[in-house]
DNA sequence: CGCTTGCTTGAGAAATGTCAAGTCGTGTGG
DNA sequence: CCACACGACTTGACATTTCTCAAGCAAGCG
């Protein structure tokens, strides 16, 4: 009770404003800077280190591309949160995934000349410009380049695959649980807090992403708060038992028959690990 | 009645061992070879154009790559068919898309190291193999694999990305007309038959991908087919009504508050489109 | 010929979707 | 500075759907 401070003023509100290179919105950086970024800085030498990138500014909410928008650029992410998306006639808004630091966005529109998902920014973020040619014929001459476009393509690919895990989990609680776990081990690998954070998307967007009704998530929440597992107050999480919510979130879909030729001591339903839980609910 | 044969013996039950450059198990092809099945033919000159590329043949249920094993190369599906999937501590297969000709795999574990998921042949299949290190520099001195590969990895990134899409909405019915509609079009994009086909994957691997019980699958067949949207036999489907299938893949989960500005008429329940549907399940 | 595997169908229980109401916090405008 | 409106979030109650368990059928294989 007195270790956790009131969780309210813990991250500021808006735009954490960064505070990296110094640039301002307009100026634009060097391949150096972006080399850096992407943990490529000792190959930021050589005589293309100096190419100029653009560098794009964007305020909470602002739309970094539309869906069906033609494929003119990929971008790197310098600072803040982006949100994919979906958006069906009727107006739904299908969340594929959140994208933050050093990670690309807009790779995907590259092989139809057209962007299969927006991308909107959940804070004030800045993004590096390389344009759809430059990723070509730049990557050719600076091999450094191209292999940060590898691996970073590579990221986005296991991130999309980590989206099926996320939202293939029968129970509502366990989906919340895999969706925090794995935004916890992201923050870490970003060098940030990852036991206690500030969630960037709202409730709807979470929802969307998980594949449940909004209503839902904010029931999940109470739960895995009720079970003592995290703590919130609206968007700030603090992680109270890392491994109960691990352990949650290995219940699976009952694999129904093929009982596991071998052991079967893990496969009655993990659900009914925390007896409590469906217990109060009634 | 008469326009359709039995669906029977529509297509061979077993790898329909397509014939294309007469290739041996355990023979190499070459680059050239490789350039011209991702349709960059044209490119396919240069002294490295005869770089031998190794293939590598699999048999229905061989398994291409472990989860966890280390990332020694890329694969360039040549023929076949293939599922890349998680498995879970106890057993239960995720089964995260499906991948087919001229289509890349193992790219995500260029960022690890090591493979996120495996890949498993669902029918007898081919690959090209391209070793890790070779991707990059031999993209470097070869500036149509570069492409190659940019494409085929949005490609890849795109089609993760629909995954949700499939996975995100409300009725089953609804996530197997997504999938059928989208397996459509994918077949018709390699030039096969996209009104008529084989699947190549079981019921629990559907499922599985869907995110639902593979009983539910068996149901949402049955329903699809009672409507008159398809006809199923076995693996057999024949889309007798894609226009249907496509507006039954329109529903979405209601999008409850902020009634899309502007114009409402599409707002009301999509669901509601076919009466007939829920009254006969009654 | 029996076994295994894959698929289908049925019935009950449990979970979520949906609708509805109400609270809280923030930003706006008077 | 305050009142107000708006959006985000929470919680409750009910209908609906799916999950789960079970049984049965068909086909392929040893």
């Amino acid at each position: 009770m007195d270790t956790a401070v009131r969780l309210h003023d813990v991250a500021p509100r808006r735009s954490p404003m960064v505070h990296l290179t110094p640039v301002r919105a307009g100026q634009t950086s060097t391949l150096s800077d972006l080399l850096h970024l992407m943990g490529a800085g000792a190959d930021a030498q050589g005589p293309l280190a100096g190419t100029p990138i653009p560098l794009r500014f964007l305020h909470a909410g602002d739309t970094l591309f539309h869906e069906g928008a033609p494929a003119e650029a990929i971008y790197f992410v310098r600072a803040g949160t982006f949100k994919t998306l979906r958006t069906a006639e009727d107006g739904y808004e299908q969340v594929l995934g959140f994208v933050g630091r050093a990670e690309v966005l807009g790779f995907d529109a590259l092989c139809r000349g057209r962007h299969p998902s927006a991308a909107v920014a959940l804070e004030d973020s800045s993004v590096y410009v390389v344009l759809a040619n430059d990723v070509l014929s730049l990557g050719q001459r600076l091999p450094a380049l191209d292999r940060i476009v590898h691996l970073a393509v590579s990221a986005a690919l296991t991130h999309r695959g980590e989206v099926a895990d996320v939202m293939a989990a029968v129970a509502a609680e366990v989906r919340l649980a895999r969706f925090l776990v794995q935004l916890s081990r992201r923050m870490a690998e970003c060098g940030q807090a990852s036991r206690r954070f500030h969630l960037r998307m709202s409730r709807r967007d979470i929802a969307s992403h998980l594949g449940v009704a909004h209503e839902t998530v904010s029931r999940s929440f109470t739960a895995l708060a009720d079970w003592g597992f995290v703590r919130v107050d609206n968007r700030e999480v603090e992680i109270l038992d890392l491994d109960a919510l691990k352990e949650l979130s290995r219940s699976t879909r009952r694999q129904v028959d093929e009982p596991v030729r071998g052991h079967a001591l893990n496969a009655p339903g993990r659900l009914d690990v925390r007896p409590e839980v469906r217990a109060n609910a009634t």
